[in-house]
RNA sequence: GGGCGGUUGGCGCAACUGGUUAGCGCGCUUGAUUUACAUUCAAGAGGUUACAGGUUCAACUCCUGUACCGCCCACCA
């Protein structure tokens, strides 16, 4: 009958204890003078946001940070949240009111708001479970989200002090339009990818030469010249082409009109030195509304500007004959038509990258649009020096030149969005003053509108209409005229206006935010640099005057095994709550640290996790052991107690030292944000040294109550450190090894003592395990089963280690499994031995018969040849006159004692050769 | 076009400010069921650190160049 292996369950232990701290109001931050503070903003997750890797890195990450600092005795806050992700959440609701056959405008804008808080209310604290499920200590009394009264407040109230400061402006621009969630969305939101796309080559027929190009006879086409475009339907709004005044294959059209084929409306030739001679064909339609670059030459040379789509991505009525066809349809029925008229030249593929929409991913329109902006120059200055002089800074590095980069060239933000859900631009107009003062139309053109370019460009303009009034709430009458016919604008403002204020305006009260701000460090992924980190530095000096955190940890992005990025679409996602249900929350989150190197990306598989579980388990059994062997009165004795009376001996101290050791590797690791290295510390301190080597000595010993008491608290020690990591287990075993002494989250850090870590004691010990691992070696060469009698003979010159090695007989002996073992001073020839050297000695077993002489030579004389190969390139470098005199002098003594050591080992080994013949 | 990261045993990754014998996990080979743990233990095999130069007494590490992989930003008619 085969027993149950014991192995650990989280499942039962996870639910309990998290339940446990939030009980106990652990996670909960006061403001307390007589600590220092310690705070952490998370990224608020979306609320339409559910769990995945992601998330777990940066939160566990968090998390290890937090546990650590409060076990430090820091007052630490981990302020949690969530953001109304305005898009995002509107086109999930949208979607849902799509099922039961409704639009969001059947609803009307409350009625459809209505819907997305109902909504909210109902899904959107899906994540926060989840997060919960990590194990996260956030202080959840203060969960934030983005569109909380309060928080609306500081929203609006920072929008009117930008206002106040003349920072905020509208202006007819080509921004980023997303035609799928018809709004505006700024550069940021619309990265751009490559694609393979065409390009088309246009015959623009010239005017008087024809009468009109499109119908000339036999399919031949008059004099013309020809543009190439990769947007053909963008042809509708064409009003200029441009040449380089340089061409010389141009000059004589420029100024000549042409005629726009299919539109038939005629245009101007240009010239300006933005075109490049070399690409297409050198000539180049021009298409103010619909391209940026077009929009600049537009302006610059007065042309018009002609939008010819809805908002929705279909051909508007200046479209003509592909009126109310969808942008790509009438691409298609374009090229048709221009074939037909034999107008279209060539297509060529070509490679193009466009922008798509980062919520949808539909292909972005540049379009002309009346839209509000930030501008951003001023902001940016201080948040450009304090990364500068370092009042902040990016962990890795690297990520500084990309923020400078980016700040440096700072575009003004398009901050208006014409969605329902979010913020309100808390502006207000007055429909009384607009009739008196006509020039000023607040409202949106829907897209069919022809611009002259002074339209443009009106800048700060409407600060200084009277019929705009701005308000945090809505005013009751105008301030200028009285009336009270006043409507509010209609936008939203970007979701990543809110999200800038986040480590300030969650704060409910001045005493919480002069305690708790500036915040430490943010965690986050370099994705959101642009959006976010950048973003919050230049809120928190402009709004706060102090810059938001002094830390930047970028830590790598989620991918799969092939370092494709996780996604739904792509169906490579590793579904976290999946791990946590097969092998528990600690063996994620210890698994997820220590397979990301600082700042690396990382490449996910499910096996990765199995670390993670077999080490859970390791912990489990370990204490299991260990608590079953001791007497409990143990767990209140005082370590110093025995270490003064120094009954101590040498594996208690070098475990002890090896244990302070580890922990003052584990603080300079997580000081340094190196979350792998310290978690992969820990492993190998528990796994291989307390497990493998002292538990396996305490076995001998383990009646003996000094035994016992190191046994219990260098693992108790150990459990507190591993908490930050796997918080969970910790807190079962902390329990287990003494009901009394209240939780491990905040128990406090182990205290580095230095005077612990004794080197001698280690390398002593490192030579015993070597002697025990040539032995063992000696047997697997030797194929000498376990169950065999050996006997083994040490001999040393040196005094020192034969009483060392009497010191630890017993052990040896366990470890190595021998039945008989001398210690001797000289060494006595053996004939037909088996022989090895550790240090400076000389470990020897007689040789059975079944040994295979010869391949036993063959290793020997490649040994042999190793250590003189080493000692010859040893001696070359002593020879060397520059290495003796420039290299520092310890360098120097370590090569002449490996010298030395090699030719002792040398002289061994030939002992050995020779003595086997 | 500009910037950044990567290239190290079969696979995935480490190695701080140059300094003995380049670590770890997985996998592989062999052996162990006197056991806290087979989610275990022991032993072993496997690398001239992408390539070409350079600096240095000394290069995985610093510099220059090349190749390949990946990312970001900008432009693209």
């Amino acid at each position: 009958m085969s027993e149950t292996p014991t192995c650990y369950n989280p499942k039962e232990t996870e639910e309990k204890w998290y339940k446990f701290w939030e009980e106990n109001n652990y996670f909960k931050a006061k403001v307390n003078p007589d600590k220092k503070s310690f705070t952490i903003v998370i990224p608020p997750p979306n609320v339409t946001g559910i769990l995945h890797m992601g998330h777990a890195l940066n939160n566990t990450i968090q998390d290890i940070l937090i546990r650590y600092q409060r076990m430090r005795g820091k007052e630490v806050l981990w302020m949690p949240g969530t953001d109304h992700a305005g898009i995002a959440t509107q086109n999930v609701v949208e979607k849902n009111l799509a099922k039961e056959g409704l639009g969001r405008h059947d609803l009307g804008r409350e009625k459809f708001i209505e819907r997305v808080w109902v909504w909210k209310e109902q899904y959107g604290s899906t994540i926060i479970r989840q997060l919960k499920k990590l194990g996260a200590s956030c202080d959840w009394s203060r969960t934030r989200f983005t569109m909380d009264e309060e928080y609306s407040k500081a929203v609006k109230e920072v929008f009117i002090k930008l206002w106040d400061k003349g920072l905020i402006y509208q202006d007819n621009k080509v921004i980023n339009w997303c035609p799928r969630c018809q709004t505006a969305l700024s550069d940021e939101e619309a990265p751009h990818k490559d694609m393979e796309g065409s390009l088309y080559y246009i015959k623009y027929p010239l005017k008087g030469l024809s009468p009109s190009g499109d119908e000339s006879p036999q399919g031949t086409v008059p004099e013309h010249v020809v543009v190439a475009t990769t947007r053909p339907e963008t042809m509708l709004g064409d009003t200029a082409v441009v040449v380089n005044p340089k061409d010389k294959r141009y000059k004589k059209y420029i100024g000549k009109t042409l005629i726009l084929p299919l539109a038939n409306r005629e245009i101007k030739i240009i010239a300006d030195e933005m075109v490049d001679m070399k690409f297409g064909t050198g000539a180049v339609k021009v298409t103010p509304a619909h391209d940026p670059n077009d929009y600049i030459l537009g302006k610059k040379h007065s042309l018009e500007f002609i939008n010819v789509m809805h908002p929705d991505g279909r051909i508007n009525n200046l479209g003509g004959d592909y009126k109310d066809m969808d942008r790509f349809e009438a691409r298609q029925a374009i090229i048709k038509d221009l074939k037909e008229r034999n107008l279209l030249e060539k297509i060529e593929p070509h490679p193009l990258s466009a922008g798509h929409c980062y919520r949808c991913h539909t292909i972005i329109e540049p379009y002309l649009s009346k839209q509000w902006f930030v501008k951003m120059g001023p902001l940016a200055k201080p948040a450009l020096e304090a990364v500068k002089n370092g009042t902040i800074k990016f962990h890795p590095r690297r990520w500084t030149k990309v923020y400078l980069n980016w700040m440096e060239n700072i575009q003004d933000w398009c901050i208006s969005r014409q969605i329902w859900w979010g913020h309100r631009l808390p502006l207000y107009y007055c429909r009384k003053c607009q009739q008196d003062n006509s020039h000023c139309d607040p409202e949106r053109s829907e897209g069919e509108a022809i611009l002259s370019s002074k339209d443009c460009f009106v800048a700060g303009a409407p600060r200084n209409d009277k019929s705009v009034i701005v308000s945090c709430i809505k005013p009751e009458k105008c301030p200028n005229c009285g009336s009270t016919d006043i409507y509010q604008d209609e936008d939203v403002l970007d979701t990543w206006f809110s999200s800038w204020l986040w480590p300030f305006a969650t704060f409910r009260n001045q005493e919480d935010l002069k305690y708790f701000y500036p915040t430490a460090v943010l965690v986050t992924a370099p994705e959101i640099i642009f959006f976010w980190v950048a973003r919050m530095v230049m809120a928190g000096y402009e709004f706060m005057g102090k810059e938001p955190f002094s830390d930047v940890y970028i830590h790598g992005t989620v991918r799969d095994i092939e370092g494709k990025k996780m996604s739904k679409s792509l169906g490579n996602v590793i579904d976290p709550l999946d791990i946590i249900a097969e092998y528990g929350t600690d063996a994620l989150r210890f698994s997820l640290i220590s397979i990301t190197a600082q700042g690396q990306d990382v490449f996910l598989s499910k096996e990765r996790f199995e670390q993670g579980r077999n080490f859970s388990n390791k912990i489990w059994n370990a204490t299991r052991f260990i608590l079953s062997n001791i007497d409990p009165e143990v767990t209140k004795t005082d370590l110093c107690v025995i270490f003064k009376n120094s009954e101590l001996g040498i594996f208690e101290r070098w475990i002890l030292s090896r244990f302070y050791n580890t922990l003052k590797q584990v603080n300079k690791n997580l000081e340094a944000y190196k979350f792998n290295e310290a978690a992969n510390i820990l492993y190998s301190f528990f796994w291989h040294e307390f497990c493998d080597w002292y538990l396996e000595l305490a076995k001998l010993t383990i009646q003996k109550k000094t035994t016992q008491i190191v046994l219990y608290k260098v693992l108790e020690k150990f459990l507190r450190l591993a908490h930050p990591f796997m918080p969970f287990i910790t807190e079962e075993l902390w329990y287990q090894t003494n009901p009394e002494h209240g939780s491990i989250m905040i128990s406090s850090w182990p205290h580095l003592q230095e005077n612990m870590i004794d080197k001698k004691v280690e390398q002593k010990v490192e030579t015993i395990f070597n002697l025990v691992a040539v032995l063992r070696n000696m047997r697997a060469e030797l194929e000498i089963l376990p169950q065999d009698p050996i006997k083994a003979k040490i001999f040393s010159t040196v005094k020192q280690e034969r009483l060392l090695a009497e010191e630890v007989k017993p052990y040896i002996m366990r470890l190595a499994r021998l039945d008989q073992l001398d210690i001797e001073e000289k060494y006595a020839h053996i004939s037909g031995e088996f022989t090895a050297i550790v240090e400076k000695m000389h470990v020897v077993i007689p040789l059975t018969g079944v040994l295979d002489i010869a391949s036993y030579r063959n290793k020997l004389g490649q040994k042999i040849k190793k250590a003189e190969n080493d000692l010859n390139s040893k001696e070359a470098m002593i020879r060397n006159e520059q290495f003796v005199k420039k290299a520092p002098v310890e360098v120097v003594e370590k090569e002449r004692q490996r010298i030395i050591e090699l030719k002792e080992t040398i002289h061994k080994l030939k002992a050995v050769e020779d003595g086997i013949r």
